[in-house]
DNA sequence: GTTCAAGTGTTCAAATAACGCACTTTTATT
DNA sequence: AATAAAAGTGCGTTATTTGAACACTTGAAC
């Protein structure tokens, strides 16, 4: 039975490579057999190719991402004028809001920073850089991303996603979290709190499209920072003006 | 006869990615086959699995990256926790020399940036980001990452290397550019200017190793802002202490 | 030092996935 | 309408991938 439509090494060296996604530092070839489920002696031949290819690097018996994937983003990253336009908009936010700002798009059922800047002065170290993730439903960002999708593509999505608790707080109702979702698209920005990690709150507004995925602007703070209604629109203001900026640019 | 220690059409989807390292923006099947050498069909095959698995979006005919590529990316910088304690550090150095200043690591014959910073009053937008790559032979950066292999590596590499001219002043004698070399790798630093680009010019100082690649922390800087001793001098030092507190940190 | 468990390397015949040609269809251009 | 370039399709051939079996290495425990 012939599948001409596809590769199928091709396909299972790619979920090789996704192994590293989560930042799990070291990986041995008895470890990617299991986490794969593909045999050990498939296993092998993948990873021997990835070292040989210059994507893994390994030490005694574990493998580790080699920078030449954060140079493949890069070409991400370049084709869409990160760099040249949108970072030098960020630094500009960043220091007006005295904060941490980054810019995300939907990969499917997450959000992927794709650029983000922050004072030296932030109050926190968030561990976020280019390349991390969010999930969708507890984060203001993601929230947005969402609100930003046509209602079918929102459903499809909602409908294979379900809530972790990740705090105390994380809401985990569906109808809440829909509703919420419902209103970030009719007032065009999100707010969550201490739902995806305690002490710290996100405000996001939409920011476009970038080649077809939603984007979205967002601020991540410690929570009592936005309690302040004045610090709350201030941001908000800032955070909308600078996306329409961006947008222009896209 | 078989190669068991391969997976020969892994390794061709991945020079399919690889086409669109460089920030090509759209390539259509047809223009990977004639970048590859791979006939259309086999093309076809892995344009198709890379759209299945999410690493490239189709509009039309032609293909751009998606995403998830800068996702794996994130699993990189995860890994060795540039987000939490190597941003920071210089996000600190960017305000403190009113600058662009960036960490690369070597990958192969050219340099990756694996994290930025700059501040919004920068004279310039050189367009570089996470994941940008520059030259080993006309760069500071570069240089200064080939001063920190062994000889052995070293002469490898520059075997594997030739200068091309950039600039009007681009050196182009490998003798020339081999002394500049060690003496990089005296001094602890190396500095470059126009060679690269006209009218820019780099500092950079040796910064340990990633992972067994080596590191280098450098800035970039319109190439007149040099010219004054004491600035040079002053960023130099700055960058000089904020290696060391990287080192500490890898 | 010996034992044991877990990981790794190697081989080979069988299975099957990939190949690439030839042909058709679609799309854009003139 | 005519043309060229790109994309999609089917299929016999080929060669790569597969996975089980066996051997070797490493490091921890005793």
């Amino acid at each position: 039975m012939h599948d001409t439509t596809g590769a199928s090494t091709f396909a299972k060296g790619l979920h090789v490579l996704e192994c590293f996604q989560d930042g799990s530092a070291d990986l041995t070839m008895a470890d990617i057999s299991r986490l794969t489920g593909y045999d050990r002696a498939t296993a092998r031949r993948l990873c021997l190719t990835l070292e040989a290819e210059g994507y893994l690097i390994r030490t005694n018996r574990s493998f580790r991402l080699a920078p030449k994937i954060v140079a493949l983003a890069g070409g991400y990253l370049a084709s869409h004028h990160i760099g040249k336009f949108i970072q030098p908009v960020l630094n500009q936010l960043a220091e007006t809001l005295a904060g941490d700002v980054a810019l995300a798009v939907r990969d499917d059922t997450r959000a992927v920073y794709i650029a983000r800047s922050a004072v030296s002065t932030a109050r926190l170290s968030f561990g976020f850089s280019v390349g991390s993730t969010l999930p969708l439903l507890p984060t203001a960002m993601g929230r947005m991303l969402l609100a930003q999708c046509d209602p079918d593509r929102r459903d499809t999505l909602l409908a294979r996603l379900a809530p972790q608790k990740l705090t105390p707080e994380t809401d985990m109702d569906m109808t809440s979290i829909r509703a919420r979702i419902d209103q970030a698209s009719q007032d065009g920005f999100s707010f969550a709190k201490n739902e995806f990690e305690t002490g710290t709150a996100g405000l996001a507004v939409g920011c476009g499209w970038i080649n077809g995925c939603e984007a979205a602007l967002g601020m991540t703070e410690a929570a009592a920072h936005f309690d302040k209604a004045d610090v709350f629109d201030t941001a908000l203001e800032a955070l909308t003006k600078a996306a329409i900026g961006l947008k222009r640019q896209m």
